[in-house]
RNA sequence: GCUGACGUAGCUCAAUUGGCAGAGCACCUGAUUUGUAAUCAGGCGGUUGCGAGUUCGAUUCUCGCCGUCAGCUCCA
C-alpha cells in the first residue's frame, strides 16, 4: 500500500501520493475553494468522484459545473435520488437501472402496480426532502457475499451482481436511506441536486430484453441552473407546439385513418407540398439520372434472390394468390431488387457507367403496431430513391458528388448535415481486400469535399462502408436522413454486370442513396424544422388575396388570375367575413403573403401587402412587382427571414 | 408485438356517486360591405371507436377487438 502514484494537473505540475488516497484529498491540497466547487475529477479521463481512493496515476482534472461530464454526474446521482423517493412511498419496489441518459436520467422499477402521474408528482415532492436532507453518497467496496445480502431483497441487482467478474471491484452507493450496486462516480451529497422534474413514466423490458419482464420507468432530468432546466422544459414544449401531427392538422396537409394504419392521406394542400418537393428533386437529378417506375407487387422468388425472404420477411406484407391460396407474392419493402431486374434485363457498356437509376415508388413496410408514430414511422411511404451502377474506379468521384448534391438539398432548407462515415462491422460479406478498397475510396471522396466528418467504426452495413447524414433542425433536434451504401453484394446475387474496354464482362459496384429518408418523415421534419411557416416555394398557399369590400371583387379576382398565370399558387378569399377575421385566417395558416386589396388598391393596381409574422406593418405595392418578387422567391427557393416561430 | 394512458359532433374539449349527451370553433342560412389576428342572429351536426356482458337504465362498470400516444438503445 505504500505505493505512491503521480498526479499531473492541466498547468503541468504534479502530485505523487499515496495510492489509495481519496481524490477530495488531492483536489484538497490544490485549494479549498477548488474543492467547494469540485463535483468530481477525471483520471487520464475516466470520472470519478471525490471519494474514491485514486488507484492509478495520470493527466488529473478537477471537474466543476461548467464541465458536461460533471452534470452527468449530476443525473446519475439524480437517478439514485428518485430511486431513494420512490422507496420511501412504494418500499415494494424492486430496483432496476437508473443510470444518465443524453437529456437526463431515468431508473427502472419492478412494482405490481403501475406509477400514475399521482405517483409521480409525489415522487417528485419527496425526492426535494431527500435533496434536502443532504445525505453523502457513501462509496463503499464489498466482496461479492456481502453484496448478495446487501442485496438479498432485490433479484434485479442480484442479476447484474452476478455477471460481474471475479476481479472487478464491486462497490455500492448508499445515500441516507438507500443502497444502490453502482460504479459511480456521484456528487458529494443529495442536495446538489436543486434543478429537476420528472417528465413521463412507461414501461421498459428489463435488459432491453421483449423476453423479460417488464418494468416501469421514470424520465427525468436535472441541471445545475434554474435557467437551464427552464430552457430545457421550454424547448420540450416548443418541440410539443411544433408536432407536425398537431400543425399538419391545423394547415390541413394530411389525415390519417385507423382502416389504413400507418398510412398517410396527403390533402390537396400536403400533395401539393410532397409533389414540390419531388419536383426539385427532379430539377437536380434531371440530367444524369433515369427516373424509372416499377411495379410494386412481387413474386416471393425475387426475395429470394435479393435474401429478404429469409431475413426480412417478418416486414414484408405478403399477399395471398388466389390460384395457389400461397402468400407467394409480397409488396416491396425496397427498391434495389427492382431496379436490379431492370438492370440485368440489357447489356451494359462501361462507357455507360455511372448508370443511375432514381425512383419515388411506394414501399411498404410492415412496421409492429407500437412502432408506428405520425408520419415519422409509417408503413407505407415513398423513397428519393436511387441506385448506381458503376465501376470501382469511379467510386471516389461518384461519392463526392453525391455528398455535395445532398448537402446541397439540405442547405436549401436551411439544415445542417453531420456526415458519419461508417466502415466495417464484424458481420460482412466480402475479402478484407474489398473493404479496404471501399473504404479507401469512401474516405478519399470525403476528403475532397472538405467537409467535417464523424467516423462511427464497425457502424457499416453488413454489404458495404456508408455515410448517413445526420440532420439538426431549428429547434436542435437531429434526425438521420440520407445515406449512401456501397454495395458489393448485391450485383454478385442479382449476377450483374457490365462489358469493359476490354471486351470481357465484369462486375458493377452499386451505390444506394436516399436523401430525404422518406418523403413522408422529411415532410414531419420540414414541418416541425418550419413549425408550418413554410418558405415561399414550398407554401401550399403562398398568397391570400383579400378584396376588403365586394365593389373591389373584381379587382381581386384578376389579381388572383394574374399570380396563377405567373405560376404562384393563389387563393382569393371571397368570404363573406370581417377583414379582421381573414386576415387571422391567413396568419393562423400562416399563409407567407397576403394581398389586402380595397377602393385606393383597385384604382391605383396595387395591393397592401402584409408579410406572414409581420403584424400591422403593411407595404402598398404594385401587383406587377408583387407578382415579380413571388416569382423571384420561388425560382430562388428563398428561406424565410427568419425561421417564424 | 409488449407495458401503460387514451378514444364523446369536422376540430378542441365538457358531462356530479351509472339517470334525457353539452360548449366554443368550423359548416349552412340570413343580416352586415368591412382598411390588417375572431361582426351579429338563427340553424345543421352524435348508434359516445367497434362488439359483447352486468344493470330497470351504460359515455360512465367488466371483457374482447380496432386505433392513437409515450416508452421498450444509451449497459450496476
Amino acid at each position: 500500500m505504500s505505493e505512491t502514484i503521480r498526479l499531473v494537473l492541466p498547468n503541468g505540475d504534479a502530485r505523487e501520493v499515496a495510492a489509495g488516497t481519496p481524490a477530495r484529498e488531492v483536489v484538497a491540497s490544490i485549494g479549498p475553494g477548488l474543492l467547494k466547487a469540485a463535483i468530481a475529477v477525471a483520471v487520464d479521463g475516466e470520472v470519478l468522484d471525490l471519494t474514491t481512493p485514486l488507484r492509478a496515476g495520470g493527466a488529473f482534472v478537477v471537474l466543476k459545473e461548467s464541465d458536461p461530464r460533471s452534470l452527468a454526474v449530476l443525473r446519475h446521482s439524480g437517478a439514485h435520488i428518485l430511486a431513494t423517493a420512490v422507496r420511501r412511498l412504494r418500499p415494494d419496489a424492486k430496483i432496476g437501472f437508473g443510470p444518465a441518459i443524453a437529456d437526463g436520467f431515468y431508473y427502472d422499477f419492478e412494482v405490481a402496480q403501475p406509477f400514475t402521474p399521482d405517483d409521480l408528482a409525489a415522487f417528485e415532492v419527496e425526492m426535494a426532502k431527500v435533496a434536502a436532507e443532504k445525505y453523502p453518497f457513501v462509496r463503499a467496496e464489498i466482496s461479492r457475499a456481502e453484496g448478495e445480502k446487501v442485496f438479498a431483497d432485490d433479484p434485479l441487482k442480484l442479476e447484474r451482481l452476478a455477471e460481474l467478474g471475479a476481479d472487478e471491484v464491486i462497490s455500492t452507493y448508499t445515500d441516507g436511506p438507500f443502497t444502490d450496486l453502482c460504479r459511480g462516480p456521484h456528487v458529494p451529497d443529495t442536495s446538489y441536486l436543486k434543478n429537476f422534474k420528472l417528465l413521463s413514466t412507461a414501461g421498459a423490458y428489463w435488459r432491453g430484453d421483449e423476453k423479460r419482464q417488464m418494468l416501469q420507468r421514470i424520465y427525468a432530468t436535472a441541471f445545475w441552473k434554474k435557467e437551464e432546466l427552464d430552457k430545457h422544459l421550454h424547448q420540450l414544449e416548443e418541440a410539443r407546439r411544433r408536432d407536425h401531427r398537431v400543425v399538419g392538422k391545423q394547415l390541413d396537409l394530411f389525415m390519417m385513418h385507423h382502416f389504413a394504419p400507418g398510412a398517410v392521406f396527403w390533402t390537396d394542400r400536403g400533395s401539393t407540398m410532397v409533389k414540390t418537393l419531388m419536383e426539385f428533386l427532379r430539377e437536380l437529378q434531371r440530367d444524369d439520372y433515369k427516373e424509372i417506375m416499377t411495379p410494386l407487387l412481387y413474386n416471393k422468388g425475387l426475395w429470394q434472390i435479393s435474401g429478404h425472404w429469409d431475413v426480412y420477411r417478418e416486414n414484408m406484407f405478403l399477399v395471398l394468390d388466389n390460384e395457389t391460396q400461397e402468400h407467394d407474392f409480397s409488396l416491396k419493402p425496397m427498391n434495389c431488387p427492382s431496379h436490379h431486374l431492370m438492370y440485368a434485363a440489357k447489356k451494359h457498356s462501361y462507357r455507360d457507367l455511372p448508370l443511375r437509376y432514381n425512383t419515388y415508388d411506394v414501399l411498404h413496410r410492415n412496421e409492429v403496431s407500437g412502432a408506428l408514430s405520425g408520419l415519422t414511422r409509417v408503413r407505407q411511404f415513398q423513397q428519393d430513391d436511387c441506385h448506381i451502377y458503376l465501376m470501382e474506379s469511379q467510386i471516389a468521384d461518384e461519392v463526392e458528388r453525391l455528398v455535395r448534391f445532398i448537402t446541397g438539398y439540405y442547405d436549401t432548407f436551411g439544415l445542417t448535415a453531420t456526415l458519419k462515415f461508417a466502415t466495417r462491422p464484424k458481420e460482412r460479406v466480402g475479402s478484407d481486400a474489398m473493404w479496404d478498397r471501399a473504404e479507401a475510396g469512401l474516405k478519399a471522396a470525403l476528403d475532397r469535399t472538405g467537409r467535417p466528418y464523424q467516423l462511427k467504426e464497425g457502424d457499416g452495413a453488413f454489404y458495404g462502408p456508408k455515410i448517413d447524414f445526420d440532420v439538426t433542425d431549428s429547434i436542435g433536434r437531429s434526425w438521420q436522413l440520407g445515406t449512401i451504401q456501397l454495395d458489393y453484394s448485391q450485383p454478385e446475387r442479382f449476377d450483374l454486370w457490365y462489358t469493359g474496354e476490354d471486351n470481357t464482362q465484369h462486375r458493377p459496384v452499386l451505390i444506394h442513396r436516399a436523401v430525404s429518408g422518406s418523403l413522408e418523415r422529411f415532410m414531419a421534419i420540414l414541418i416541425e424544422h418550419f413549425a408550418g411557416a413554410f418558405p415561399v416555394w414550398l407554401a401550399p398557399e403562398q398568397v391570400r388575396v383579400i378584396p376588403i369590400a365586394d365593389e373591389v371583387m373584381d379587382n381581386a379576382r384578376d389579381v388572383t388570375a394574374r399570380l396563377k398565370a405567373a405560376g404562384v399558387r393563389a387563393v382569393l378569399d371571397d368570404r363573406n367575413e370581417t377583414l379582421n377575421y381573414r386576415v387571422r385566417d391567413g396568419e393562423t395558416m400562416k399563409v407567407p403573403y397576403m394581398a389586402v386589396i380595397g377602393k385606393r388598391e383597385a384604382e391605383s393596381g396595387t395591393l397592401a401587402l402584409r408579410e406572414r409574422g409581420q403584424g400591422k406593418k403593411q407595404d402598398v405595392i404594385a401587383v406587377e412587382a408583387f407578382i415579380e418578387r413571388v416569382r423571384s422567391e420561388i425560382r430562388t427557393r428563398a428561406l424565410p427571414a427568419q425561421a417564424t416561430s
